[in-house]
DNA sequence: CCTTGACCTGAAACCCATTTCATATTTTAC
DNA sequence: GTAAAATATGAAATGGGTTTCAGGTCAAGG
């Protein structure tokens, strides 16, 4: 393949004349630019990217940690950040760790190496302490809320929206609600998700609380579990839509009328959500995923908080 | 930040020592390894991805260009291409086109521009003609069968899937049986499933015949539409789970019965079909993409029949 | 003792662009 | 008419690695 002395010397012009035409720099000639153009055309040439990337000490690439690539809700999230990241030119490298430490440091090492110009994070194994040094090297934009200035967050309200979605139910006169989760560990989210568990009912009761639960089956199993309670559950709190729709469905087979004998309410409105009619809190995670994404092209490390809502629809 | 040359000098070897260092070469002294990695741990240093790169003249990058971002078998897909691509120490970038044919060539050619070393194609906007020249930069991998050589393929046998699935619904009695597809255009898949169709029954009843369905939602317009016809369908084959998802709960929410008043075949088995218990033909689109990837980190340009299983559940 | 092969090292070429700096020519402005 | 600004161009430095080639040491084999 040609490169930019190939096309210079058969032009007849200099490599920075060939480059100030790749680069539509204003001050050529006519003459020259049509020249350089016609040989481009000729050689059929293209400029190597590594090159470009070398010289200029950016990619235009932002890296998505996520822990697994089957996960709903990174569908939305990389839906959003890919919306942004092409508007703005910028490409996506997915980077699944399976919340292996070493995998995430791999990932984080592709700042240092140059290779990333950011990276967003949705879920994360290493503590910040070992994930701020990376900082230096590229913009780490967070999905959880962190206080360290050099983290921009695009981030959710999900106190708030525990509150409110418990309080909904308390108020629609529930009192033994479930709830479910997704990792086993305890994450800022979980821990979120107990307070205000604590904070709207006063107690709490571990075996209304289930981990584990990611997708219609694990809610079918949850379903299971806690609908054959001595003391059953009247609602039940899932961390999704698919989660929800498949208690929805063990629900309904059991012959429970729903939201009169069971209420439900699941999180991101997803598809499957709409047509059971769950109610749902939507945290908007495209736009959480935009926002992120936005960060990162205009270097901010500002702290972006994504107002969420909640769906009404038959469940409750 | 450091490169390679202060290490040189600061290590007291030469920039070749350090390099060999660096890929683990064989041949250097106990000491001068030490010594350097000594220096490269102090002076925090990472080497510069585009650097490599450019000399190496590869990028370990591979592609994968879809239509839109938030399509339920994309997610299969790229399941498949991570897990082999993780595997074998390459990344992935997303390419979403939404058919648009400047967005695919630009994408195409990353290929040229040596950003990417092959390309897995799910669903084009341009002609084979206008993509095979790309394929002198890289490998690009089909998903769909083409016949040229330069093309690798990870592609399923849609054809025979689909006169399976009707002669399984021709078996049960049914006589009536309408179909959705996604894209409103006619894509190879729609012609075989149209000539899959007139192989098993004879007649194509374009009433029948509903474009445009992807989500859930699509599902229950299309069931609405389907179900009240003057001469009612008896079966559905749908072109995806969450379509025949739709279908379902349509059909049960005007009391038919599933299956002996509607039957319903779905595709590529996805999590609401198993709750549902919805009949399935498993494309098994996370394999395809395994072996699309593995093409081209073997540049490879076979040809790949990936076998499809049908799932038998209760919807038949 | 000599040859052969394994081991070790570094200079320099190479990969391919961008960008700074210097210089030359035209325009424009007053 | 002349100074200042705009236009046009290229040489050379720069970004940061890998790899070829050549040269050297040392031990084993005959």
């Amino acid at each position: 393949m040609a490169n930019i002395h190939d096309i210079a010397k058969l032009a007849g012009v200099s490599v920075t004349t060939v480059s100030r035409v790749l680069n539509n720099h204003k001050y050529v000639s006519a003459d020259k630019r049509t020249k350089v153009l016609t040989i481009i055309d000729e050689l059929n040439y293209a400029p190597n990217q590594s090159a470009i990337d070398l010289t200029r000490g950016e990619t235009k690439m932002i890296g998505l940690i996520i822990p697994y690539n089957n996960n709903a809700c990174f569908d939305q999230l990389l839906n959003g950040v890919l919306n942004k990241a092409v508007e703005k030119d910028y490409t996506v490298i997915v980077l699944p760790t399976q919340y292996n430490k070493e995998k995430e440091i791999e990932y984080l090492s592709k700042l240092k190496n140059k290779q990333l110009d950011g990276i967003i994070i949705t879920s994360r194994a290493n503590d910040w302490d070992t994930i701020i040094p990376y900082s230096d090297y590229g913009l780490i934009v967070s999905y959880d809320f962190t206080s360290h200035p050099a983290i921009g967050c695009s981030y959710i309200d999900r106190y708030s929206s525990y509150v409110e979605a418990f309080q909904l139910l308390k108020d629609k006169g529930h009192e033994h609600v479930a709830f479910t989760t997704a990792r086993e560990t305890e994450s800022m989210s979980t821990q979120h998700l107990i307070t205000a568990y604590k904070e709207v009912f006063g107690t709490f009761i571990p075996e209304y609380y289930l981990t584990g639960c990611n997708c219609l089956d694990d809610g079918v199993a949850a379903a299971k579990k806690l609908l054959h309670l001595p003391n059953r559950p009247t609602a039940i709190f899932a961390n999704g839509d698919e989660v929800a729709g498949g208690i929805h469905m063990y629900a309904k087979s059991i012959n429970l009328d729903i939201p009169s004998d069971l209420a439900v309410i699941g999180q991101e409105n997803q598809p499957i959500g709409v047509g059971l009619g769950i109610t749902t809190v939507d945290h908007q995670l495209t736009k959480v995923g935009e926002q992120a994404c936005e960060l990162i092209i205009c270097k901010s490390n500002q702290k972006l908080q994504i107002p969420y809502q909640i769906i009404q629809r038959s469940s409750v």
